[in-house]
RNA sequence: GGGCGAUUAGCUCAGCUGGUUAGAGCGUCACAUUGACAUUGUGAAGGUCACAGGUUCAAGUCCUGUAUCGCCCACCA
């Protein structure tokens, strides 16, 4: 008879931290080859929620499986500054307390920040330790420490070298109540129905939603096919405007749709995108109307200082006034550049910017998937990577916020020339002037992220990057296809030669039970923490892993929480029944009986099949079926068959027997069960006889 | 405008390479239960696997098309 320990998650935790198993390093069984995963680090600006739930729940479970399979298996934690996330929560932070980032010096601002993330990571470090996070703390990294911020412009210096990097004055994204520009991933649509003015331009007239910016017109475009307008086009027209005599060139472009409005285009190069193209194309100037605050500018006469809505009203009634509006189409559908943080309409503004010259980094990132070198779960999440890449455009890093990796540039305050240096230069190499000044902003928190595989294992020199790079896995949500995983494939690729990681594990995003998104604005937000607390850690990973496809939105109650709160009772239960018929110390031969040898046979096969599972990401698979195997065949046929065999048999070979195939089919499944419930298994091992291993983590698969 | 995904029990979802009576959780019904069980056990009800074609000895599983829902991408002035 052996009692059932019992432990709490803490001491459990404590027991695996003490035994320092989380460092590969010190794991038994030295020579073996290596399992790294690099966690996503979270962002140091808030709580874990469940999605990040979710992807520990999973990650764990690779990593602790490797590390059963003989593997030195590695997990780097880490955190992430975040950049403008962080800043954005900052600042709202600032404003409860009647602040404003603004009015805050650059380094005071910093120093706040910093300190404020900094406490953000202890809370999350702990919350990862609740969630039974089997990484290597050792190893902890954040995106600021000093040595990434070094490499980080480091490598901003040698795509510069390489020609990588420019420095181009284009129209970029800008949020008017952010103030600062953002990448053309940060920028989402949103439909609106918005009135469409046909205007007079002389002879001609054309339709726009955006008649405000007419004082920025440089040019007007037309279809070359277009049979209405051959005799304008190469010609200017002329006509009375609302600040004086306008003059126009008229051009051809095959990207004016002749069925939309009039199949005339104003073109508007400092505040619209295509419009931008179209101007370079054919070499119209860029004027602005509109300043940073999304504000009329000197250049609009009496319309200086008004907003942007109220301009569009004021320009309106003086158009009609002057008999140029031929008509107003009020049900106009079209969709609209917000900012994807605060909705703000992104006013593009033309800036001098860095920018990331993408075509050869994505036609490496293009191979790597390709060829297979790097593969993706579910597949087809290649394919929208693929398209993505195949269409990409360059990408704008500088951003106008003081949360971030400063970029290793100056400005020359005689010449004006841009030196890109790791080390503050002394004087100007095209001028020799010596008053040099670093450029303001800092770098998108995703420039830095995307080396986050190679940084966060100490490139270029350290022991651990050579031998723990390339990683194994990346697991992380298919949101990020885009902003992160694509720029760490050609960001590692052209860094460090070498693909980051083999295999990309994507997950969905949390439903609740109706399957909506949990946002907090409609309080149907699960805290993994908090359900943890109730229904034990393991549940709760139970919950987030079966019947979780890859690639598909899980939804996760409640009810599902708790079903596997039940099954973790259920194996201290079974166990506790096991134990009290084990004689540690008994002398008597086990007499099998063929039906003995015939379950552990079928435990053996079952095993073989939960490990091609796991090795080919169906985790959802083998957590299903070890919960279906634990319950319904070994506690409620296997333990059931055995009771008779058990109490009042005289027999003791055979019941020796009966005893010693329980224990040893439990020993198993608890080792099969530890990467999905962790805590429970480790509980059970702790009462094994004659274990081997302090825990259960040390032990071997097979 | 393009692409992707989903459609299986009342609800939320599994079902890997096509192969015996299609599974889980929650819910429903009946019976049992001082049992290892913060209940659990036994059994039951409940599915034309969206629809229409096709391939095959065999299709929820492969192919084509349709419908509905959802997501992503795109320079809709």
């Amino acid at each position: 008879m052996i009692e059932l320990k019992s432990l709490k998650e803490d001491e459990i935790y404590e027991l695996w931290e003490k035994s320092g198993y989380f460092n590969p390093d010190n794991l038994p069984r030295k020579n073996r080859k290596p399992y790294t995963i690099i966690m996503p680090p979270p962002n140091a600006n808030g709580a874990l929620h469940l999605g990040h739930a979710l992807g520990i729940a999973i990650e764990d479970a690779f990593i602790r499986f490797y590390r059963l399979m003989g593997r030195k298996a590695l997990w780097v934690p880490g955190a992430d500054h975040a950049g403008f996330e962080t800043q954005v929560v900052f600042e709202k932070k600032l404003e409860k307390e009647g602040r404003n980032r603004f009015d805050i010096p650059r380094e005071e601002l910093w120093r706040e920040m910093y300190a404020f993330t900094q406490e953000n990571r202890k809370t999350m470090e702990n919350q990862l330790r609740k969630l039974g996070a089997s990484c290597d703390w050792s190893r902890k990294k954040f995106t600021l420490d000093e040595d990434i911020i070094r490499e980080t412009q480091r490598s901003f210096v040698e795509l510069h070298k390489q020609g990588l990097i420019y420095r181009g004055s284009r129209l970029v994204n800008w949020c008017p109540k952010h103030q600062t520009a953002f990448s053309e991933l940060e920028v989402k649509y949103v439909e609106r129905v918005d009135p469409l003015y046909y205007v007079k331009y002389g002879p001609l007239s054309v339709a726009t939603a955006r008649p405000e910016t007419i004082f920025g017109d440089t040019g007007l475009a037309v279809n070359p096919k277009d049979k209405r307008y051959q005799d304008y086009i190469g010609k200017d027209i002329e006509f009375d405007g609302l600040l004086g005599k306008v003059k126009l060139p008229v051009v051809a472009d095959e990207s004016v749709d002749p069925d939309f409005g009039t199949g005339v285009v104003k073109v508007t190069p400092a505040h619209d995108m295509t419009d931008f193209e179209t101007g370079l194309k054919h070499d119209l100037p860029a004027k602005s109307v509109i300043d940073r605050y999304g504000k009329m500018n000197e250049f609009t006469g009496p319309y200086k200082g008004m907003k942007v809505a109220e301009a569009r009203a004021a320009v309106v009634v003086d158009l009609e006034k002057a008999g140029r509006i031929e008509k107003i189409d009020e049900n106009y559908r079209h969709s609209v550049a917000t900012c994807y943080k605060c909705g703000s309409l992104i006013e593009p503004a033309i800036l001098p910017q860095w920018y990331v010259k993408m075509k050869p980094l994505a036609a490496k990132g293009l191979e790597a998937v390709k060829s297979g070198k790097i593969k993706f779960v579910t597949e087809h999440f290649e394919k929208i990577y693929i398209h993505w890449l195949e269409n990409i455009h360059d990408w704008n890093i500088s951003r106008q916020i003081v949360w971030g990796i400063r970029i290793p540039a100056w400005f020359c305050a005689k010449c004006g020339e841009a030196v890109v240096s790791e080390k503050i230069p002394e004087r100007c190499p095209k001028c020799n002037g010596s008053i040099l000044e670093q450029d303001p902003d800092v770098l998108d928190t995703w420039f830095s992220s995307g080396q986050w595989p190679f940084l966060a294992l100490g490139f270029p020199k350290s022991r651990d990057f050579k031998t723990y790079y390339p990683t194994d896995l990346m697991e992380t949500g298919y949101d990020l296809v885009f902003f992160w995983v694509s720029r760490m494939i050609m960001l590692g690729l052209w860094r460090t030669k070498k693909p980051p990681f083999r295999n990309v594990y994507f997950h969905g995003m949390v439903r609740d039970k109706d399957r909506q998104k949990m946002s907090k604005s409609k309080g149907n937000v699960i805290d993994p923490l908090g359900v943890a607390e109730i229904y034990g850690a393991d549940a709760v990973r139970m919950a987030l892993i079966v019947g979780n496809t890859p690639g598909l939105d899980p939804v996760v109650s409640e009810d599902k929480i708790r079903a596997y709160r039940n099954f973790a009772t259920k194996i201290r239960n079974a166990a506790k029944f096991v134990l009290t018929y084990i004689e540690p110390d008994s002398k008597i031969k086990p007499r099998f009986s063929k039906k003995d040898l015939d379950n552990l046979r079928e435990l053996k096969i079952f095993k073989k099949e939960i490990e091609r599972d796991i090795e080919n990401f169906r985790l959802h698979e083998a957590s299903n079926k070890l919960y279906h195997y634990f319950w319904h065949v070994f506690a409620d046929k296997i333990i059931e068959e055995s009771k008779p065999r058990l109490k009042e048999n005289k027999d003791a070979a055979d019941k020796a027997a009966a005893g010693e195939t329980l224990l040893r089919m439990l020993r198993e499944l608890i080792k099969m069960l530890h990467p999905f419930m962790p805590f429970t298994t480790e509980e059970v091992y702790q009462s094994l006889p004659d274990k081997k291993q302090t825990c259960l983590m040390a032990e071997s698969w097979n």
